[in-house]
This record gives C-alpha cells, sequence and structure tokens, in this order.
DNA sequence: TTTTTAAGTGTTCGTTTGACACTAAGCCTT
DNA sequence: AAGGCTTAGTGTCAAACGAACACTTAAAAA
C-alpha cells in the first residue's frame, strides 16, 4: 500500500433499492459482467448499483443520480443509512477483476455512502446504458453473493427498512397510489417478518390518519371486493432538490 | 476543478463527543490555530476532533483512534450516524488557511464520515499531542462558528441523540457510574428538552429493569440523601473491537 | 427547634393494545 | 338457482400503559 495521494480513497455511493412485488419484497441489483474474464469462473454477478461520486455534487446528489441512471425515476424516497469502509473491502477475485477494466487504479481503497431507495416497482423501466447489462428484481430471501460488501450492505438496509417503517410511515413508497388494507398488511408484514392482527392493523392504520379511504372499490375479484385507500401526502413535503421528506414527527408506531 | 485522481476526495472522521457536567450537555471541542495567519482575522478557532482515515483502518477504527488520541479513553460509546460530502464544504478563509498549513492538496474535496460519542466528561484527561492546542467542553447552547461545516455535523449528532436515547437506553453513557434518580432525569430533560413527570420517570426508569438501585446513599447534602443507582451492564454485550453494543431490543420508551 | 431543600412515594382516569370469531360480498361450480 | 369458495370487513373486553397530580420524609443549616 502507497500512501501517494494518488491512493486516496475512492468514494462512491450504493444505492439498496427496494420494491414489492408478488408479496415479496425485492432489491434491484445491476449484473456485472467481468470485462476480460480470462478465468474459469462464471464470469458475471449481482451488485449494488453504484457509482463515485462525482466531483460537482453532494452525495445525496451522487445517489439520486444512481437511481435515476438506472430507473429513469426522480422524487423517489432516497435516504443515506450508512457509510461503509472498511479497507479489506475488496478481495474477491471478480471484483478485482472487475475494477481493472474501470479504474485507473484498482488498488485504491473504496469507501461507499449507502443510501436505501424505496419504490414501487412497477414504474421502474430500466434505462438502457452503463447499468443496462441487466437488471432485476430479486427477492430479500434469494440474494445471492453479491460484489465488494454489497452483502452486508443489503442487510444493513434491510435492519435499518425494519426500524424506520416502525417510526414513520414510508411503507407507502412501496406501494401503487391506490392500494387495498390487505396489501398494506402484507407489505408490513413482509417487511417485519411477522403476522399482525387484521382488526388491529386496520384500526390503527386509520386512527393514525396516514391513509384515507377512496370510494372506489375493487371490480372483478372473485370475492368481497375491498375497499382502495390512498396514502395521505399532505404528511409530506418536498425537500430542497427532489427528495421527499416527511413531516409527520413521531408517533406512528405498530402493533402485536 | 481537476478531475485528476489525485484529486480524489480525502476522506475523513469527525466525533461529536457529548459529556453531561453541570446540568448541562457539552461538546468538547478542539481549538485550532491557523499556523500561518497572515490575515487581521481572529487566529483561532474551535471545531470537532477528527483526522483523515488512514489506509490500513476502517471508519470505526479511525473514529476511536481520534476519540483515543484526545482523550486517551477506549471502549467508548461510539457510533456512525452521517456521512457530510457537500463538495463546498471548505470555503471559509480560515478553513482554507489552516488547511494549507497541513495538506499537500488543500484544494482537494473532503468527506466526512461523522461519529458520536458519549462519555463521562469527569473521565477525559486531554491527551497532550496535536489536537492540545486546548480542547473544551462547551455547553450545546453555546456552540460558536465551527470549522467547515461542524456546526450541521454537531446539529446532527444532537438530533441523533435526541432519537436514539428515547429508543434505547444510552443515555447512562454519560453518567457516572453511581448516580441518583435526579441526575438521571436532569439528563433526559436537558437532552429532550423538555420537562419530565417525576413520578413517572422514576417508575419507568425502575419497571424497565435498566437500572438497580444501590444500599448506598449520599452523604453530607443539606437535604434528603438521595439513594444511588447503577446502570444494569448485562444489557450490554462488547462488540469487536472495544466497542459497546446494546443487546436490548426496543421496548425502551419515554414519557409525557 | 425551626427552616430550608430536595427525595421519595400512589392513585385515578383515560387511552391504547392485544386477543379473539363471525358475517358480507362477489365469483365460480354444478 | 343454489351452494361453495374466497377474501373483506367488523366490535368487544380485559390488561397494560400514560398522564396528571400533592404531600411526607430526611438531612443540614440557621
Amino acid at each position: 500500500m502507497s500512501i501517494s495521494p494518488s491512493l486516496n480513497p475512492h468514494v462512491s455511493v450504493d444505492c439498496v433499492i427496494f420494491g414489492f412485488s408478488k408479496e415479496t419484497l425485492r432489491l434491484l441489483l445491476i449484473k456485472r459482467t467481468v470485462p476480460n474474464a480470462l478465468t474459469e469462473l462464471d464470469d458475471s454477478y449481482y451488485a449494488l448499483p453504484g457509482d463515485l461520486v462525482r466531483d460537482n455534487e453532494n452525495l445525496d446528489e451522487a445517489a439520486a443520480r444512481v437511481l435515476r441512471e438506472l430507473t429513469g425515476l426522480t422524487g423517489i424516497f432516497l435516504q443515506q443509512f450508512q457509510a461503509f469502509g472498511d479497507p479489506l473491502r475488496i478481495t474477491k477475485a471478480k471484483d478485482r477483476a472487475w475494477l481493472k477494466g474501470v479504474r485507473q487504479d484498482p488498488d485504491a481503497r473504496v469507501i461507499t455512502v449507502a443510501y436505501m431507495a424505496l419504490i414501487e416497482s412497477s414504474k421502474v423501466e430500466i434505462q438502457p446504458g452503463s447499468f443496462s447489462k441487466g437488471a432485476v428484481w430479486l427477492p430479500i430471501g434469494e440474494i445471492p453473493e453479491l460484489a465488494f460488501d454489497h452483502n452486508e450492505i443489503s442487510e444493513g438496509a434491510l435492519m435499518a427498512l425494519r426500524e424506520k417503517v416502525q417510526i414513520q410511515p414510508i411503507a407507502f413508497e412501496l406501494l401503487p397510489e391506490k392500494f387495498t388494507m390487505s396489501d398494506l398488511q402484507a407489505l408490513y408484514e413482509t417487511i417485519l417478518q411477522r403476522d399482525l392482527d387484521k382488526r388491529n392493523f386496520r384500526r390503527k392504520m386509520l386512527n393514525s390518519g396516514v391513509i384515507a379511504a377512496l370510494p372506489e372499490k375493487q371490480h372483478g375479484v372473485s370475492n368481497k371486493p375491498a375497499r382502495y385507500y390512498v396514502f395521505n401526502r399532505n404528511l409530506f413535503e418536498n425537500g430542497p432538490m427532489g427528495f421527499v421528506n416527511l413531516k409527520m414527527e413521531g408517533s406512528f408506531t405498530l402493533f402485536n
């Protein structure tokens, strides 16, 4: 290890992008292909979308850019949750092979600031571009070995999400505009990994004032049609640059 | 702004060190003297203790080192809370003057990972060394303009502390081994900036099991002597490298 | 002995939580 | 048309918790 200035650590942002579909919480991961695969190893693997922070942007902007370049979306719930900077982050052979194709100094250390994003997965249209070698939504229970320390980062994001969701009404970011109580409950149950009582859940949600009932109900379902609800967007305000911040203070706790 | 590799951002850690004395919450700040003060400006100012992260250490280690080099203490509650990386962090004249004396490339951007530390302030003995130009405990209500974006970082730390303290029993880190209920309540009231009901506070604390009564009471006070309590250290476990992690899960909420 | 100061103590009421089981509405099948 | 299937939707009660509230006690000082 040199101490020359050129080996200052690189600083990147990585986005742990959560979605919810088919009753499962999923992560949006990108497929990396090692450019010059001289090895016999499988030459592709998954990673969190991320990029080096550019000279002229701050960390939030860098994360928003990564998200936009991959999904085309802006104004998404996006929150920094932890910085990772172990000097031994980059040890896997595949990681080193990939870096060689991409960086001037593949031996330099990388410190990454991790963000979590919550998006309604049906909104996402993967953008053509450097990320688009292939991006997939993988259920959180089926995440394979990822690049670098991205497994650890994903775990951290999930833990942070579980905590957040019990304090602030942010889970709605993962649902479409209109949703049923059952949708919402299934989402919370998936995130928290435990069953919630239906009646208590409804009572709590309705009393809290974070959702409002629509006159509309489901159509064409082969059972009693469920009422649709919307999240009460009055609780939100728009932050400095397209970010969404919660106005609501405290007082949103859950169940059982 | 160049894009040459030598202008990779620097990565530093900064420690927001909280202490509690004379019924006030305080920050431990260091005094910086601009080496070649060619200006007429006052040539010293306060900053958060911090340092560049070294090649061979991870972020937690760097923060622990900064804390140790300044205070001589190890095994302190120390927790990362946010990374700051605005490209315009370094604009003040004093900051630039100081950097010129210290860095090879004073124009390079610095991204800092901020930690908060909770220590019993009477334990601190300021160590001789690079920080020791002068270090002081300043009440959080009387923090002057600090270096870089350190005011913003301190504010963030205080907000993070307020949140944390309501969820996990960490405030004890700021008190001596033995303390009275009134000490404890005064601490919470200071952190949360609101009054708490004495009887409800006692009940909550005792029922929660996080403190245990000692047989011992105060001596030589000119009023009814208060009982001493200790924090129940069984709730803690020692983390990988002298860090202290909480075992306790959820279920520690406060009042009013 | 009285005064001053801070410690210590219980109860009541309203709210919130958690446990729990049946009816309603629509489609599908026969 | 009737019955079956599936999911939506609803209320009550008991226990725990939270908030409000005032007097007595122990020690030193005057």
